[in-house]
DNA sequence: AAAATAATAATAATAATTATCATTATTAAT
DNA sequence: ATTAATAATGATAATTATTATTATTATTTT
């Protein structure tokens, strides 16, 4: 048998592809570890800056995708998505493609959603919820096969 | 007992403030119920431009935010706010304010999700799900007041 | 140490959405 | 019905978040 260990301290790979660890790089994870809020990109960009003065907003951008793309982190809110609308306002649930951003009903009855006490343990008024699966559409994936062969 | 039947051809008003039912705002409706995608502005924009040709984009935009306002269509994804970040990959869900904007985590137990077949009826490869709740936070609760009474 | 590769800072470009404003349409008042 | 008041529109400018470009700097490989 033969264990293999990997020790990531210069460098972070979950795709097939190394990347570098940079300072950069890891001081807008590090930040973005301690808080507990969500910030937008420009709020990284400033917590980032008062260790990194030279930094780009650029390079918060750019790595902001890259980890999220390792999944050291996550992007929230639909990406470079433009917005959509639904001409039918009763509630129901959605999916969306993450290759063509087509967004797609999901058939009444496929999911159900329970929670207990949502309003009374953030301190929110709640309005409302909504559920988004996303993936590949049937399209894509044949595409998605020309392609890779 | 008292039934009261508001038939709404000229006007509609699902707030306080009444609002003339146009051409163009009638015709962006119509267009948008008729269709099962989830069409972005400027495809509306060229469905309705088929019947209205001298309607402006910025109508479109400004109709389709005043309907999904009065409940008679909706927003698909964070209206209106950026892209934010979660230093935490791990899977749980959110609650997103409707006024500030902010992001918080969701308790972890609070909701659960119980689907069935939703790749199999859908045709998607499901890649993940996302559950966001919105409403008022506690502090836009506080706001809100002081400015109504 | 030198060459090859990758990432950065600075900035320009893009694209979606929102604001402005003169004109036109709709509603209310007389 | 006319007129005054209000609201909505079309055209276009402005804004804003994000992405692309590129010369420079840093990192990795040889
Ligand atoms: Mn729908
Ligand atoms: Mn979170
Ligand atoms: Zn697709
Ligand atoms: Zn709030």
């Amino acid at each position: 048998m033969i264990i293999i260990i990997i020790i990531l301290e210069k460098r972070v790979s979950l795709a097939e592809k190394i990347r570098s660890m940079t300072r950069q790089r890891r001081m807008i994870l590090q930040e973005l570890q301690k808080m507990t809020t969500h910030p937008t990109a420009d709020q990284v960009y400033d917590m980032v800056r008062k260790k990194l003065p030279r930094i780009s907003l650029a390079t918060v951008y750019r790595n902001l995708d890259l980890l999220a793309q390792d999944g050291l982190i996550r992007k929230l809110g639909t990406a470079g998505a433009q917005m959509r609308f639904d001409g039918n306002p009763v509630d129901h649930h959605h999916i969306r493609c993450t290759r063509c951003h087509r967004v797609d009903d999901l058939p009444a009855g496929t999911v159900m959603v329970k929670d207990k006490g949502v309003g009374e343990r953030t301190g929110y008024r709640i309005a409302g919820l909504h559920l988004e699966y996303n993936g590949l559409c049937p399209e894509c994936q044949t595409e998605m096969q020309k392609t890779r062969v």
